[in-house]
DNA sequence: TACTTTGTCCTTTTT
DNA sequence: GGACAAAGTA
């Protein structure tokens, strides 16, 4: 035990920490504050467990959101345990459940080489799926419709269980049946479809659920407040009387219920798991006193939460630092001189990161940076595995291993040109459908030859190590020469000499991982593909300034912070006003970005911005006025509200504007209805007696109401 | 059929 | 400002 101590180094952890650590077999809840060693606690309690032989590798389920928190978990397991964990279960809810669904694809009915339709692949998909029914696509637009049948995945329901609440909903519901039918029948699987099919899957087959449910010992979430309903059953599926759930969570960076992520499952877990241990990690290791008492300020107005409160001794630090800009343009001048004259004080520029709200942010930022020679790094935006010259080879690829892939076939049977255009397409189409086969087998003519082409590509490439099939992919498919031909296809081409890089890569990783559920390497790989748009960029290594959303910056953390863009309409964000709750993620989202900082913080906003190619007038955000004053530095005099107005004169029907009073309410705030329940106004007109407020009810729909009639109350 | 131009949308966050 | 679709031109 005194060796497992020392080894583990136990010794460094708090005693909620080292609690946590080392809970018996039994559920357990730990509510872990931004900076107070949630990744370590996780990391040691899985090996602390197989170290103590309280389980084997093969009895460990961890799961996370991300590939980087997976990779993270992986590398620091690894690190604390003398045999590489080998039969541990670690990756995120997708990729476990890919796992599955290949281990038990005839039993989950699927074919074995299923392939993976990321986000774009599905709005294709749905597009098709709208062009061949005579879908009209003004009153059923197709985002739309991706937005419903996710929505719906996400919620566990299948297309005959789909709310239904108008004409509209009722078509979607009817296209929502005949998306599926056709990704069945191409052999694909969207991201939702994913978790859906599989937890089908063992829903429907006790054996498998209950092997399962046997095997697993120890199930780890991480994140878990941002779990939607579905995963929430998912995990459920795995439990049984032998094994313990521990949950990692922190209510208050609760950034993705956009997306259907549902806070409330922390309160269920304790519930239904009748969770004897909470434990509360409120240590901050990571920011200075100031930097906290600021998130702790800001995050305080938020009503729904669990509370808790972070603390640290590291002393107060320095005060946060406000710029005022007069423009984006203002803002990212200041912004470079900042991080110039922080580089010249020795600070390393991978230390410090941009945060944004949006990625279209970025642009403006990169343009002064790179004005003035400051290398920076962007994260998020385009990916690797997402840039069309890839996608183009990778459809190929897809056509090898699974020719029933219309999408795959779509894309690539005119690319490059070869006298296939839309006509030929739409006959093929049609022929198609009438014999029910995928538009690979039905092929004709010209068609024919591309038929030929990738029958030929599979013969040659069959016995080829996958570097080499995914070299010869681009050369014979004719994709280099259709890039070499062109002026500016010289990155085109770089990029595919990338994804060669990548195949080898990949079968390098394989070999070592040999995680054996997969078809093939072909396979394998595409999956990859399609699960990890690929995170690393070139140009990793060297010092590099840090630009990102506010999102993607969740769990990182920086000695230098700059938090720009702290307008209202943007940051928060205007479409969060039409939210149920939306400002309150807003504000966590804020508090996101403030926890990442070590040492200093700057907040900066603008007073005009581009956006969208038009000049917008902003105000500086609320959430400077949550942040108690004496926190704040101001490096700019401040401007009074009043000042900012009257000198612009917006014509536009602007956000300060709406925000006012209508009938005692505003747009924005969150109201309760005796018969359609809770709800938030968007929308307001009229005075007095005759004010009325439109309130979206969510599953109630959207309603106008006069405010002298209805019995609202503020929620 | 292939390529260019014009026009029309939208644009929060991501596995 | 950029992606995508429709319309126009070689």
């Amino acid at each position: 035990m005194y060796n497992l101590r020392l080894s583990l180094h136990l010794e460094l952890l708090n005693p909620e920490q080292l609690a946590a650590v080392t809970l018996a077999d039994e559920h357990a809840l730990i509510l872990a504050g931004a900076g107070s060693g949630k990744t370590r606690v996780l990391t040691t309690r899985i090996a602390w467990l197989v170290k103590g032989g309280r389980v084997t590798p093969a009895g460990v389920l961890a799961v996370t959101f991300t590939n980087k928190a997976a990779r993270e978990m992986l590398t620091r397991v690894s690190a604390m345990l003398p045999a590489s964990p080998r039969g541990m279960w670690i990756g995120t809810f997708h990729g476990l459940c890919n796992r599955l669904l290949r281990a038990h694809h005839r039993e989950a009915g699927l074919p074995q080489s299923f392939q993976i339709l990321d986000s774009q692949d599905q709005l294709a998909a749905v597009k098709r799926l709208c062009k061949s029914l005579n879908v009209d696509e003004d009153r059923f637009p197709p985002r739309e419709l991706q937005w419903f049948i996710n929505a719906n995945k996400e919620e566990g329901q299948r297309a005959g269980a789909a709310a239904v609440h108008d004409d509209q909903t009722r078509r979607f519901a009817e296209l929502y049946a005949a998306y599926d039918e056709q990704c069945q029948r191409e052999g694909v699987v969207d991201f939702p479809e994913l978790l859906l099919r599989s937890f089908e899957l063992l829903k429907n087959n006790e054996v498998l659920r209950a092997h399962y449910a046997q095997r697993f010992h120890h199930i780890l979430v991480d994140e878990f407040q941002d779990t939607n309903r579905l995963q929430y059953r998912w995990l459920k599926l795995f439990r049984s009387n032998q094994n313990s759930f521990f949950c990692v969570g922190d209510d208050d960076q609760s950034i993705y219920t956009f997306r259907g992520a549902n806070v409330g499952n922390m309160a269920e877990f304790e519930r239904e798991f009748r969770v004897a241990q909470v434990v509360r990690l409120e240590r901050n290791y990571r920011s200075h006193g100031n930097i906290l008492d600021a998130a702790n300020a800001l995050i305080a107005n938020n009503r729904k939460r669990l509370g808790k409160n972070l603390w640290t001794d590291a002393g107060a630090g320095e005060p946060l630092r406000v710029f005022e800009g007069q423009s984006d343009i203002d803002e990212a001048r200041w912004l470079v001189e900042e991080v110039r004259a922080l580089a010249r004080d020795g600070g390393r520029l991978d230390h410090c990161a941009v945060l944004y709200r949006s990625n279209a942010q970025s642009r403006v930022l990169e343009h002064a940076l790179f004005a003035q020679g400051v290398p920076y790094r962007v994260y998020g935006g385009m990916r690797f595995f997402e840039r069309a010259e890839v996608k183009d080879a990778l459809a190929y690829l897809r056509l090898i291993a699974s020719p029933a892939d219309d999408n795959a076939f779509l894309r690539v049977v005119n690319v490059p040109a070869r006298g296939i255009g839309s006509r030929t397409v739409e006959q093929l189409i049609d022929s198609s459908r009438q014999r029910g086969t995928s538009l690979f087998e039905a092929s004709t003519g010209k068609a024919m030859i591309f038929r030929k082409l990738i029958e030929d590509l599979r013969n040659e490439t069959k016995d080829l190590p996958l570097p080499e099939v995914v070299q010869h992919v681009i050369e014979r498919s004719g994709l280099k020469a259709h890039y070499e031909a062109k002026p500016e296809g010289t990155d085109k081409l770089e990029n595919l000499a990338e994804l060669v890089n990548a195949a080898a890569a990949f079968t390098a990783e394989a070999r070592e991982a040999e995680s054996g559920a997969e078809a093939d390497t072909l396979t394998a790989f595409l999956t990859h593909a399609a699960l990890e748009a690929g995170e690393h960029q070139a140009g990793e290594g060297q010092d590099a300034l840090q630009l990102m959303t506010v999102h993607s910056a969740k769990g990182l953390e920086f000695d230098a912070v700059f938090l720009t863009g702290l307008e209202e309409g943007l940051f928060p964000h205007e479409s969060s006003l039409t939210e149920r709750d939306g400002v309150e993620e807003e504000r966590r989202l804020a508090y996101v970005a403030i926890t990442r900082a070590r040492k200093r913080l700057y907040l900066s906003h603008a007073q005009t911005r581009m956006l969208h190619g038009q000049t917008r007038y902003n105000i500086a955000s609320r959430f400077f006025e949550e942040i108690p004053a004496p926190l704040l530095k101001w490096l700019t005099p401040r401007f009074s509200k009043q000042e900012a107005f009257s000198s612009f004169a917006p014509k536009k029907k602007s956000f300060e504007m709406k925000a006012k009073d209508v009938g005692g309410f505003r747009i924005g705030q969150n109201v309760m209805h005796a018969k359609f329940g809770p709800g938030v106004i968007i929308d307001a007109e009229g005075q007095g007696g005759d004010a009325r407020v439109q309130v979206n009810f969510g599953d109630q729909g959207v309603k106008w109401l006069a405010v002298a009639v209805a019995k609202l109350q503020a929620a």
